[in-house]
Order: structure tokens, then C-alpha cells, then sequence
RNA sequence: GGCCCUAUCGUCUAGUGGCUUAGGACGCAUGGUUCUCAUCCAUGUAACAGGGGUUCGACUCCCCUUGGGGCCGCCA
């Protein structure tokens, strides 16, 4: 064996944990775990503007949720920390600056409103942008004397005119031409780090042996691969997962529905349906099995049953997954997972001063009528509905008439006919 | 538009040159079980994008077309 498997998930907190980051790092997971590796969890929060501590929570709570675990990570630590990019600045700073000095960076002075013109004008006679490498040639003293003048400058990278070609083990050989990449962005200045620069120097500190994330990041790569050639860092494995589509074929968004896996929490959708479910969106054991739990699928995953092609999004078969899941639950597992359904419905509240008298048994008022109940009574309840149940969410709307006093109800209702 | 990726039922997919009248699941439809609904069971519905090659033989290999997607930021 060679060096020890290590994947990462790096996600910006910028957002509550995605759909489409949760499945990635449930294959970045299953991939380290199937090879006795390491997964670790890096937040990017080089974007201070958008980056949120509270999304970095949800971030989290919603992997742990699920059970995907890490080994090294912002809260826990490790050997090859700090795993949250603000912390991690020195590091960029130094190779930045070891790039200034071999000349292969340099300090564009370019104006943002330029640059956007040259866009515009390259997309309108159908060529894919480029920095046009106009701040390339400056010499060593007319970079200092506009910095000294306090124009505002960004750091780029010196791109070699060559040929990029990877192994992507999903995908096979994949060939970019660096010259039509240009001369990319790596910082804003020393202490800002940019996305594709801050990666190769994590990926690289951190060990990762395997860069497996989304398709969309298959154009970033050369870019990578560039950055890592110029510091003379080994080359990771690269996977490109199919992305997760929603109904109108494009990449799954906000704009199409639910993302958040906090929100499928809420929703009552149980962990191990989304993992079962998002397993298989782009993944398949080769066999007819559909059934999956964390253990299984760390025993049967590997990368080359993985799809090329995007996947949509089935809200239907998460559903009926769902269904499922919660028909195996036993009735005292599935009534303590709806309390908290039930509470916020306002339906029941814990009946602290009557537990005492029944030697600490769980009582619970209905709140609208004063009614005691046992939890047996509860579970009684929730068993009939058990097996009609697609999200715990709609225990609430099924159970609704035993927890009020009074019934309404369409008098219509009770005609015969129509 | 340029670059890159991709293409089997409506959807997720099996299929790695002959075993395939293309299999499973979700959905949908029908029937059975059931006091209703649901569950469960059974049956059915429905696909290899098109065109060229290669081969004795292509869903499977190659090319083209077409379709779909991603990227083209001083976001990640």
C-alpha cells in the first residue's frame, strides 16, 4: 500500500449544507472509509463577505445528522490543522509569496470595470474569456511604485501555453489547453487567498490523496493541477461526480425546491433515507439490491459504479424510501421521533407535575382538552398511521382530530354520494 | 458563443460484443388481501437519440450529428 487514502469535504459556509455537498461528501466518506482511510472536513471561508459561523453550525449538525463522520476537521481538530481557511493564512502567504519570487505570479492592476468590458467582448464574438496578460510585463519597479501609489492590484498566476491532461477516474483521460485559461486569478493580495489557490495548498498540507467532488469543479482543475506543478506538489486523484439535477435538468438549486438537508430534517425525512436515497443518485451496488445502510454502503461502494451522467433529483422515490424506513421503525422509535411534530403543532405538551405520580412514566396533556395521556395512549396513536406515514411531518395533519376539543369539519362531508 | 463533460423506460438505473423476447426500483394502471385509507401481494405500462463505421455478431467499441449539462468571477 502506498500512502494512506485521505478525502476531504470542503465546504464554504455560505449556505446550509446542500444536497448536492452532503451526497459529495457521503462519496468523499464511503470512499475513505471502504479503504481504511481518513475523511476530513475543511470549511472555506475565504469569502469573510459571505461566510457565516452560522452556516458553518448547520454545516455540522446536518453531516453528523446524517452520520457521516469525520476524522479530522474545525471541531475536532488534527494533525494536519487549522481545517477552517481563515486560519490558515500564513500558509497561503508563504507559497504566494514563494510564486512572487519565482516570477511565476505577478500583481495585475487591472480595473475590475475593464475587465468586465473584455468579457462582455469576448463572449460577443464567441470566445471564452481570458485575462489578456496586460499586467504580465510590469517590471519589479513599476509594480512597487503602484503599490506605493495605493492602486489596487490582485495577484495572478503565470499560466504555462501547454496542454493539462488528468486521469479522472470516473470520466478517463480529460484534456484542457492552458492557453485558452489565461493567467487566473490565485489572491486579492497576500492575506486573500482565492478558491483555486487556497485548495492546492490545503489539498496539499492536508494529504488528500483523492479529490473527489462535483462535475462542476472539472474546469477548475487544470487550474489546480497548474498551481500544483509550479510549487512542485504531488498530483491527487481526481473523481468527478455526476451533479444532482433538479426537474428542469439544471444543477439542483434553491429555485427548484428543497436543498437543505436541514430542511429535509424538518421536514421529517429520516437519515438514513436520504443517505440511502443519495447513494444512489449516481451510484449503484451492480446488483438489484436498493437497500442500504451506512455500513453496507461504506462495504460495497467503489467509484467505478459510479454514473458519468447527471441525475434528477426524484422527490417521489425519496418519499416512498422514506415510507419505508419508517414502516421498520418500531412504534416507541417512530411515537419518540414525532414528539417534537406534535409539540410544535401544539397538540401535546410534557406533563412534568403528573410524572411524578406515575413513578416517572412519561405523561403528556393534550393541551386543547387537559387530557392526560400515557405515552402508551401516544403510541397507540402514531401506530395507526405508521404505515400510511411518508414524512414524520404529517403525523400532525393524520392525528390532528384526537388532540382537539371540537371538530370542524365540511357538513358535506357526511352526504352520501359525490 | 468557446472549452469540457455526457446520452438505456417519465425518473433512478442493470447491462462492459453473442446468455436479452433489454432486468430491477420509483411513478402510473389493473386486480387480490383489508370495515375505509395505507401496507402487503400479483399483473401490466414504458427505453437502447439519429446516422455512419469496426465485427460473423452491437445497447455494449470508434466517428459524426443531435439533445442535455457544467464552466467561462478580484464566489466557491
Amino acid at each position: 500500500m502506498l500512502n494512506k487514502i485521505r478525502t476531504r469535504i470542503a465546504p464554504s459556509p455560505t449556505g446550509f449544507l446542500h444536497i448536492g455537498t452532503a451526497r459529495t461528501a457521503l462519496f468523499n466518506y464511503l470512499f475513505a472509509k471502504k479503504n481504511q482511510g481518513s475523511f476530513v472536513l475543511r470549511i472555506e471561508d475565504t469569502d469573510l463577505e459571505r461566510s457565516d459561523i452560522k452556516f458553518e453550525e448547520d454545516i455540522i449538525e446536518s453531516l453528523k445528522w446524517l452520520g457521516i463522520e469525520w476524522n479530522e476537521g474545525p471541531d475536532i481538530g488534527g494533525d494536519l490543522g487549522p481545517y477552517r481557511q481563515s486560519e490558515r493564512l500564513k500558509s497561503y502567504a508563504k507559497y504566494l509569496e514563494k510564486l512572487l519570487k519565482e516570477d511565476k505570479a505577478y500583481y495585475c492592476f487591472c480595473g475590475e470595470e475593464e475587465l468586465e468590458a473584455q468579457r462582455e467582448y469576448a463572449m460577443s464574438i464567441g470566445q471564452s474569456w481570458h485575462y489578456n496578460g496586460k499586467c504580465a510585463q510590469l517590471s519589479k519597479e513599476e509594480v512597487k511604485k503602484l503599490i506605493s501609489e495605493g492602486k489596487s492590484s490582485i495577484i495572478r498566476f503565470r499560466a504555462p501555453a501547454k496542454k493539462v491532461e488528468f486521469n479522472d477516474l470516473i470520466r478517463g483521460k480529460i484534456e484542457f489547453d492552458a492557453a485558452l485559461i489565461g493567467d487566473f486569478s490565485l489572491a486579492k493580495n497576500l492575506n486573500t487567498p482565492l478558491y483555486n489557490f487556497a485548495v492546492v495548498i490545503d489539498d496539499f498540507e492536508m494529504e488528500i490523496s483523492h479529490v473527489i467532488r462535483g462535475e462542476d469543479h472539472l474546469s477548475n482543475t487544470p487550474k489546480q493541477i497548474l498551481i500544483q506543478e509550479a510549487l512542485g506538489f504531488p498530483r491527487p486523484e481526481y473523481a468527478h461526480l455526476p451533479l444532482i439535477l433538479g426537474p428542469d435538468r439544471t444543477k439542483m438549486s434553491k429555485r427548484q425546491g428543497t436543498v437543505a438537508i436541514s430542511e429535509y430534517k424538518k421536514a421529517g425525512y429520516l437519515s438514513e433515507s436520504l443517505v440511502n436515497f443519495m447513494a444512489f443518485l449516481g451510484w449503484n451496488p451492480g446488483t438489484e439490491r436498493e437497500i442500504y445502510s451506512m455500513p453496507s454502503l461504506i462495504k460495497d461502494f467503489s467509484l467505478e459504479n459510479v454514473q458519468k451522467g447527471g441525475a434528477i433529483f426524484n422527490i417521489k422515490k425519496l418519499e416512498s424510501l422514506n415510507g419505508f424506513y419508517i414502516r421498520q421503525k418500531s412504534v416507541e422509535k417512530l411515537t419518540e421521533i414525532c414528539f417534537p411534530y406534535l409539540i410544535t403543532a401544539g397538540f401535546i405538551k410534557s406533563h412534568e407535575e403528573v410524572e411524578k405520580f406515575h413513578l416517572g412514566k412519561p405523561h403528556f396533556e393534550i393541551i386543547q382538552t387537559k387530557e392526560v395521556i400515557e405515552l402508551s395512549v401516544l403510541e397507540k396513536i402514531v401506530a395507526l398511521y405508521q404505515e400510511r406515514l411518508k414524512k414524520l411531518s404529517e403525523i400532525t395533519e393524520l392525528t390532528d382530530f384526537f388532540f382537539k376539543d371540537k371538530l370542524e369539519y365540511d357538513i358535506n362531508l357526511l352526504k352520501w354520494g359525490q
